[in-house]
DNA sequence: AGCAATTACTTGGCTAGCCACATAAGAAGT
DNA sequence: ACTTCTTATGTGGCTAGCCAAGTAATTGCT
């Protein structure tokens, strides 16, 4: 404790280089795809799912849920805005009338290109500064992150 | 329906592996840091702004404002409710009555080793399965995606 | 059967975070 | 002095995201 308690703390950075670095880029990045998205009148995190729906049509909310690992909650409301927004439509499934089945509209397919022409400017733009070796290790390092903050975020996790 | 099915696009990783690496990575990050924040009735982002102010009391908002990056209204509301809560005191400026100067309250300075430890514990969390390697070039590359990222959402240098 | 547990989804409530607008006060130009 | 201009902050409105509680339907257990 002697060596590590001046009485001038730089700042939150050197308290957690790597978590502080997590904050401000998930930051920065999610703003630019923000104002990308705002471009075609959505919000951040509705592309995810309605690219989960071009890739399969007609998933119930709880199939959505599952790829995106969302809360329950976060996901019926953002369907029900897009549901009023005209993308997309909700309605009961035969067999199973507690699921709602989720389909894309024309308008919602017509959203196809421009959400993967965004989505790689932004990864273009992303990866514009590093080169081939550093985008593997980061990525690679991001999931290796990810999944120990998730094994401490859920003691009964198994996988 | 009788649309032909691509080639199995995957999914959206596959069209930007970085960006939904930063965006999965930065939800279980956040979602652990709140997770803990909880314990301490403290709100993800509240954090940062106490440490600033362990870090140099009686500061404005502005100075606040500049070093945490956010939108002066997210730290006008964040503020006021750790206001509320008993965490700090906010004050007219003397000499500049726009101003509000914020100082801690001793419950708020009481947060300072919580916090740390906190923030250690996360740090400590988020690089356990990484070589100091790892770290390196993932905090580095982590500014650099920052870095370009903000470069591309303010068209100052264009070029 | 019948009743409990699980699943699928909705709603309410809270904060974070952004934008846009509004207010107030100091600064600067005329 | 009298306007703009800039700065510092507050407020309203919207969505994202979480938790918690509630509803409805399916499954499972006795």
């Amino acid at each position: 404790m002697s060596d590590t308690t001046p009485p001038e703390l730089p700042a939150t950075a050197s308290q957690g280089p790597l978590s502080y670095a997590i904050f401000q880029l998930a930051r920065a990045h999610r703003g630019l795809a923000a104002a990308m998205l705002r471009a075609m009148n959505l919000h951040p995190g509705q592309e995810l799912l309605l690219m989960r729906l071009f890739d399969r049509d007609g998933q119930t909310q709880a199939e959505l849920l599952e790829h995106v690992g969302l809360d329950h909650s976060t996901v019926s409301k953002a369907l029900r805005r897009m549901q009023e927004a005209g993308l997309l439509t909700r309605t009961p499934a035969p067999h199973d009338r507690r699921a709602m089945v989720v389909h894309l509209t024309d308008a919602g397919r017509a959203l196809r290109q421009p959400i993967a022409d965004m989505w790689r400017d932004l990864e273009e733009i992303s990866v514009r500064d590093l080169t081939a070796d550093q985008v593997a290790v980061f990525t690679e390092c991001a999931h290796l992150v990810e999944r120990s903050v998730r094994e401490r975020d859920r003691p009964a996790s198994a996988e």
